[in-house]
DNA sequence: TATGAATGAGTTTTCATTCAT
DNA sequence: AATGAATGAAAACTCATTCAT
C-alpha cells in the first residue's frame, strides 16, 4: 500500500515544461562538485513542483527526489521550503521582464507596436504555463512571498512605460483615443492573455473546449489583438 | 512555516465573505438536531477555509473548530476532506448559474442586453471573491474535482445560450458583427472580469494599485463594458 | 475519495454463507415490531461480518448497515460489539453440537461408525466455513470469549463419548488397536478436517491448488477417512 | 473494549517468542546510525505484535513504543502498516523454508526420511507459534497480503519436491503405496502439525486439555509420525 | 420498540526539518 | 560540499458508543 512518490502529477499535460531539470549540466567538464549547477538543478525541479502543486501542495521530498542531490542540499542552499519557493518566483519573474526588453516596440508605428506587444504577451503566457501557474499560486497566498522578492516592483514599471509611450504616440498620430490609462490597459491585456491559460481546466470541463488547443490558440490570438486594438482605437 | 490553528488568514481582507456561518439557524427554534443546518454550517465554514487556504492548505481541524459541530460530523456528512471540498465547489458553482437565470437579458435590446450581461458578470466576480478563488484553486488541481461534480457541465451551457441569443439578435438588428463565436466571447468577458479579482494581489504589489479599490471598480466596470461592446459592435 | 461501506469483503468467495440475513422474516405475518426477528437478523449479519473480518476487523457500522434495523438496536439487544460477538459464537457452536447428536453412530459397526463420524466431521467443516473461521478467530484471541460462553464446555464432551464408544466396541471386536486416546483421536480428526478449510487461502496461493475445489473435496474426504481408519485399525 | 496501549496481550503465554527484539544490536559497537539493525528491530517487534493481535488488532503506536526508534521510522522503512505486515510475512515464511533445506532427507531411507520430515514439521510448528498465528491471520484476510509477497510461491515448491522424492524412493523400495499425491500428503502432514498449535486455545477450553503441554507434545509427536507412516505404508 | 444524529478518544499517516557522518 | 538516517509535531481519518426524539 505504498504510495510511491508520484509528485507533480496535475497539469503536466499539454505543451509541457519549459524547464528540463536533470540534464542541465552545461558548462565545461562534469566537475564532481558544482554548486552552481546543483542550485540550478534544484531550482528547476522546484519550479515544476511548485507550479504543479502549489506552495502548500508541493512536497520537499518530492522535489529532492527528482533532483540530482539530496534534500539536505536544498536546505543548504535555500534555507527552507519557503525560501526555495521565493527563489523560484524570483527566477520566473526575472525571465519575463528580461524578454520584454527585447521588444523594441518604440521603433514601430503605434498600431503595429500595440499589436506586437499584445502578441508578445499572448505568446509568453501561452508558452510559459509555469509562470502563469505561479502567479496564480502567489495570489492565493495574497502575494505575500512575491512582496519580499527584492526588485520585483521596479521591474514591472517598464511595461507601463512601453504602453505609455505607445499610447502617447498613438494619440499624437490621431490613431488612439486619449482617455485610456496605461495601467488599466495593461490589466486589460493581461486579463485576456492570462485567463485562458490559467483557468483553461475549468473552462475546458465547463464548455468541452480546451482553450489551449492549437487551433484555438491562433483564433484567440487574433481575437485578443483585435479586441485590444478596437478598444484603444479612436472612433471617428 | 509554523501554523497554529489561526486558520484562514490570507486574503480575508476587502469586502469579505458572503457567507455568514454559525448564525444561519433559521427555521423555528434552535433545535438541537438539525442535520440540514449542521450541513449548511459546515459547508459555509469550509467555503471560507478552502477559498482562503486552498485544498491542500486548508485544515480539517481549522474548519471543524469554527463550526458548531465537531470534526467527526464533517466526515459523517462529507466523507473526506476532498468530499467536503467538492461539496463546496458544487454549492458555489450552483449559485452563480442560478443568478444568471434571473437576468432576463432576452427581453432587452441586444446592446443593452450585452451591457447587462457584462455588468452582471463583473459585479458577480467583484463580489464573490470566494468563487473566484475556488475556481483558481480548482485550476491548480487541473479541475479534477469539479469534473466529478455531477451537473457541472450541464449548468454552464445556459450562459452560452444567452450569449448566442444576444449575438443573433444583434446581428439581425445590424448592431453586431457576425463573426463572433459565443464561447469565445464568453471567455473574453470572463477574462476581463476574473483576472482583476483573482490576481489583484500580484497586480497590486507590481503596480502599487489595488484593482479592487472602490474608485477603480467603477472605472474598470465601465472600461470592460466598453471593451466588450467595441469588440462585438459592427463597424460601418 | 469516499470509501463506501465495502464491509465483509474477504473470503466470501466459494460456497458462501450459510446464513441468509435480511430475508429471514419467517413466522406468520410481517408484524411491524418483531423483537425475535430483529435479533435473529442482527445475529445473522453479525455472523457473516465477524467471520469475514475477525473481531477487531469487524465494523459495527458495517453490521448495522446490512441489517434491517439501526445500530442502536444492536446495542439495545447485545450491549456491545463484544457481546454481539459472543452471541454469535454461542449460536454457531450450538449448531454443530446439535447436529452431532443426530448421528446415531452407536448403532453402526465400529469401522462404519468411525467412517460415518469422520465423514460427518469432514462435511460439516467443508460446509460451515463461518464456523471454521470463527474458531480460528477465537484462537487468535486466546479463546477468551468462548470461555465466557456458558455451556460451551459441557457441549463438547459428547463427541468424546461417541469416540470412546466407537473405540471400545472396535477394540472388543478386534478391529481397532487399544492404545488410542479418544481426545487425541478427536484432535487428529479435527486437524484433518479443519486445516484444509481454515488455511485454504495460504495453501491455495502456496501450491496453486485450492483445497476447497469440488474435485479435491471428494479426494480429500476419501483420503482423510482412509488415514483415520489406517490409524485406528489393528495391524495383524 | 477500551484499550490503552497495553499491546500484545493475548497469547504471549507459553513458550514464547523466538524473536528477542531490542537487544539484537550485534556487530561492532552501538552505532547510532545502523539502518539494518533499526529495520530488524522494527521487524522483530512487529512480528510479535501482528502475531499477537492480528493485522487489524495490531497498533502501530504499540509497535513503535517497544522499538528503539520512533513511529516515523516505521513508515520510513516500511511505508505503511500493511507494508510492515507484509515484510513480517516475508521474513517468517522465508525462515521455515530455509530450514527445510537443511534436512537432507534425500540421504535417508524413505521411511526414516518421512519420519524425519514429519518430526521436523511438527517441531517447527510447535516452536514457531508466531508463524502459525501469522498464517492463521493471513487466512482471515484471504491470503491477500501473502499473495503480494514476491517469491512466496517459488519457495514452497521445495517441500513438495522433497516429498515427491521420498514417495518415489519408497514406492521403488516397496515400502510405500503408489497412489499418494505429494501435495495432498503435504496437506495431511501440515494439518496434523498445524491444528494442535493454531487452535490449542479453543481445544484447551473445550476439552480441558492444553495440546501444547510438554507431556502431550511428546505423545502427539509420536502419534502424528505414526499416523503418517501408516498412511503411506504399503499394506501387504 | 425504534431511530438518525452526534461524539470523544484513538489510529494511521504525513511533513518540513535536523543530525551524525 | 554532500549525504542518508532520524524525528516531533501535526494532519487526516476511524471507531465504538450514546443522546434526543
Amino acid at each position: 500500500m505504498k504510495k510511491g512518490s508520484k509528485a507533480a502529477e496535475p497539469d503536466t499535460n499539454g505543451i509541457t515544461s519549459d524547464t528540463a531539470p536533470g540534464d542541465v549540466r552545461r558548462g565545461d567538464a562534469r566537475r564532481k562538485y558544482d554548486p552552481e549547477q546543483t542550485k540550478r538543478n534544484i531550482l528547476d525541479v522546484a519550479t515544476q513542483e511548485f507550479s504543479a502543486m502549489g506552495l502548500t501542495g508541493a512536497r520537499v521530498d518530492a522535489i529532492a527526489e527528482r533532483t540530482n542531490t539530496t534534500k539536505r542540499m536544498l536546505y543548504y542552499y535555500f534555507g527552507s521550503k519557503e525560501g526555495l519557493y521565493q527563489a523560484v518566483l524570483e527566477k520566473v519573474y526575472g525571465d519575463i521582464r528580461a524578454l520584454e526588453q527585447d521588444l523594441h516596440v518604440s521603433e514601430l508605428d503605434p498600431v503595429e507596436g500595440m499589436r506586437a506587444l499584445v502578441e508578445f504577451t499572448f505568446d509568453y503566457h501561452d508558452r510559459q504555463r509555469d509562470f502563469v501557474r505561479l502567479v496564480t499560486i502567489e495570489n492565493i497566498h495574497g502575494a505575500k512571498y512575491v512582496e519580499q522578492v527584492k526588485s520585483f516592483k521596479g521591474r514591472n514599471v517598464t511595461v507601463i512605460h512601453t504602453i505609455e509611450d505607445l499610447l502617447a504616440r498613438g494619440i499624437a498620430a490621431g490613431q488612439f483615443r486619449s482617455d485610456v490609462d496605461a495601467i488599466d490597459l495593461h490589466l486589460l491585456i493581461s486579463s485576456l492573455c492570462f485567463h485562458r491559460v490559467g483557468n483553461r481546466h475549468t473552462f475546458g470541463t465547463a464548455f468541452g473546449r480546451d482553450p489551449s488547443h492549437p487551433r484555438l490558440r491562433v483564433r484567440h490570438r487574433a481575437m485578443i489583438v483585435d479586441a485590444v486594438l478596437r478598444f484603444v482605437r479612436k472612433e471617428d
